[in-house]
RNA sequence: GCCACCUUAGCUCAGUUGGCCAGAGCAGGGGUUUUGUAAACCUCAGGUCGUCAGUUCGAAUCUGACAGGUGGCUCCA
């Protein structure tokens, strides 16, 4: 028999298997299975003739998963050592691990996770062998009936007869999986259980809840280790800590999920907003603002109401009903359809901050991040569908310059098409998925699609960015919507001067401004650009000799329309420069009697970097420039 | 909304198996000090231990309900 090894042939023993063959030919000790013909497979499977046989180590992101795979096998192994009763369902790997959902009686609380992690890792030290079997689809069942495993039972029976079906056997446990598996314990050297949590058999939450346990694995302890640091780092940008030190925003139980800004937090959301209404000016916008509250009846005249009615704030007067607005777009059309409109006028762009508020369920909410009443920088497009195209083209090049502008460059971009859900013809639905993909084709924009995931009105493209810590947040949205005019009845008169129904494009480019702030926190960890910092310059003297001249520089500062503050305590400067620093201003400027003598600034910035002594003018050109 | 966990001074946290007036650091007030690049010193004041109920001679500590929060799940127009 003969395989290619290293782009040789080489002959082989019948009834060799891969990991005979690899051992031979390959120095590595972490190789964990084999790539065959451009597939995964176990390292005790058979060599079959004319091949092609690569290894697979720990050092490979397949490998690694299937390091993950089996850590999630010996949690499988452990915890039913420790309790019995309880029943296997899922446990697939994941970003950095894996988590395996079970069902138990007994609530699983952090001291079970430090038991079971203890038995996992006296399992692993065995170093023991995992055996893989191949079985019948009846064989299998009547394994897992004998291990009173109705979970693996049920998801047996949702695999095609024809399958193959294989059962590892990890000394007296045994788990079901396609694989492949390391085949021993001893490649397991460095994982963690790190949290519990809910969650429902296939993900609906109409089904059998069960508790999920995460854990994490790597291929060594320096691995892990680094992993858990990184962990700790963005524990520390997180917005909700830097917005109480920082004094930036507060919540409090009285209003669950709604922001109490502070003027150092309004600050940055109102500069934030500036920026954007300078965007707007700039291309032809009109800045409308409609009301909180609007009578129920038009919510359902939407359609907002029979989908997404629980979310909606209800407000009773009189004899009347009202819901206060989770959107804006209602309102917008109301706007539209005073007057009668041309198709001179279109297209015509009503851009609002509106405040929206959505009832959230509790669960769900999260700092600044999730929350119940916030403002969208919302607008929509009343265009012909001729104009569609060139509009969304429009769209996407100014969402890709306002985010680079906060520093922003990794963006992500998904094409949702269709969901379940939805009003609207079929026809309709066609047209408006492929005028987006034309836009996006049309712009060489590179994009996924994610079918079943647009509004109920339309298809739609989101844009999400990557922040300084490789996370993904989804922000801007362009949502086609052929509907919600006609409901609304909104219209226009064309040029052979028959009424028209126009399309309407949602869109927000930050989608809401006080999630954005959040996102910027935790992307800048606090140190904002000096262009958003509420603070920009804060001037600290050394003795009371220095305050008057302090102050009078402060208001010059103030006069060019800089944010600066002066801090004339009664303390030493080092006091008064770490206060500073720690509250993140950018630049501090000490003034002591040589600078008072000398006309001078001495200026450090919040890294802790001296950057000499200088007369003011350069000093404010220096952050002038910085500014823009 | 679901599962688990958390809630002690403005903030960060101690508080031993239930036991006299609940502790610390920082922040705050008063004083001393007039200070040169990331925390000067002294002193004072601060809390119905998330809320309500229960067990007990006695509850921050044990039990239950509720509220808010945290991590996920579901959801996210």
């Amino acid at each position: 028999m003969k395989v290619t090894i290293n782009n040789k042939k080489i002959e082989v023993d019948e009834n060799a298997i891969l990991e005979d063959v690899i051992k031979k030919h390959f120095k590595e000790k972490n190789i964990v299975a084999a790539n065959v013909d451009d597939s995964l497979r176990d390292l005790s499977d058979s060599v079959t003739n004319n091949s092609i046989i690569e290894p697979i180590t720990t050092d490979d992101k397949d490998g690694l998963d299937i390091l993950r795979h089996t850590c999630a096998h010996i949690f499988g192994h452990a915890i039913k050592q420790i309790y019995p009763e309880v029943k296997m369902v899922i446990g697939p790997v994941i970003e950095n691990g894996f988590y395996y959902d079970i069902l138990s009686k007994n609530p699983i609380t952090e001291k079970d996770l430090i038991i079971i992690e203890n038995r996992m890792r006296k399992l692993a030290k065995k170093n023991y062998s995992i055996k893989r079997e191949v079985v019948s689809k009846d064989k299998a069942i009547s394994i897992f009936k004998d291990r009173k495993e109705p979970y693996k039972i049920e998801l047996l029976k949702e695999i095609n007869d024809k399958e193959i079906i294989a059962v590892y056997h990890h000394e007296e446990y045994v788990d079901m999986c396609r694989g492949p598996h390391l085949t021993n314990t001893k490649h397991l050297k460095a994982f963690k259980l790190m949290k519990t949590s809910g969650s429902y058999w296939k993900g609906n939450s109409e089904n059998q809840a069960l508790t999920r346990i995460y854990g994490t694995a790597w291929p060594d302890r320096d691995s892990q280790d680094a992993y858990l640091k990184s962990l700790d780092e963005a524990e520390k940008r997180d917005h909700r800590l830097l917005g109480k030190k920082l004094d930036l925003f507060h919540f409090q139980e009285e209003s669950p999920g709604m922001v109490f800004w502070h003027d150092k937090g309004w600050t940055v959301f109102n500069l934030i907003k500036d920026f954007i209404t300078r965007h707007l000016r700039k291309n032809s916008y009109k800045i409308i603002n409609t009301p909180q509250i609007l009578d129920k009846s038009l919510w359902k005249k939407s359609g907002h109401l029979d989908k997404f009615g629980d979310l909606i704030f209800d407000v009773g007067s009189e004899k009347k009903e009202f819901a206060i607005k989770p959107m804006s777009c209602p309102g917008h059309i109301q706007v539209f359809n005073q007057g009668l409109k041309s198709y001179k006028d279109l297209p015509l762009k009503y851009a609002e901050f509106g405040v929206v508020h959505r009832n959230e369920p509790s669960g769900t909410l999260h700092g600044l991040l999730r929350i119940r009443a916030f403002t969208q920088d919302d607008a929509h497009i009343f265009c012909t569908s001729d104009q569609i195209e060139h509009e969304i083209s429009l769209l996407i090049n100014d969402i890709k310059s306002i985010y680079e502008r906060f520093g922003f460059n990794d963006l992500k971009i998904e094409l949702s098409t269709r969901p379940e859900k939805r009003v609207g013809s079929e026809e309709i639905w066609d047209k408006a998925e492929s005028s987006l993909k034309k836009a996006l084709e049309s712009n060489k924009i590179d994009f996924t699609v994610n079918p079943g995931d647009g509004a109920f009105y339309g298809p739609k493209i989101d844009f999400s960015l990557r922040d300084s810590l490789g996370r993904v947040w989804q922000l801007g949205t362009i949502q086609l919507d052929f509907s919600m005019p006609g409901r609304l009845d909104a219209s226009y008169i064309d040029s052979d001067g028959n009424k028209e129904v126009p399309v309407m494009i949602h869109r927000a480019i930050l989608g809401s401004l006080e999630r954005f702030v959040g996102i910027l926190i935790e992307h800048y960890s606090g140190n904002l650009p000096l262009w958003l910092s509420p603070v920009q310059v804060i001037l600290l003297n050394i003795t009371d000799t220095q305050s008057e001249y302090t102050s009078s520089l402060n208001e010059q500062l103030q006069g060019l329309g800089l944010r600066s503050e002066c801090d004339l305590s009664n303390e030493k400067i080092g006091y008064k420069i770490r206060n500073h620093a720690m509250t993140r201003v950018p630049y501090m400027i000490i003034i002591g009697d040589k600078e008072l003598q000398s006309k001078t600034v001495s200026v450090r910035d919040r890294a802790g970097n001296d950057l000499g002594t200088m007369n003011t003018e350069e000093f404010i050109e220096l952050i002038k420039k910085e500014i823009y």
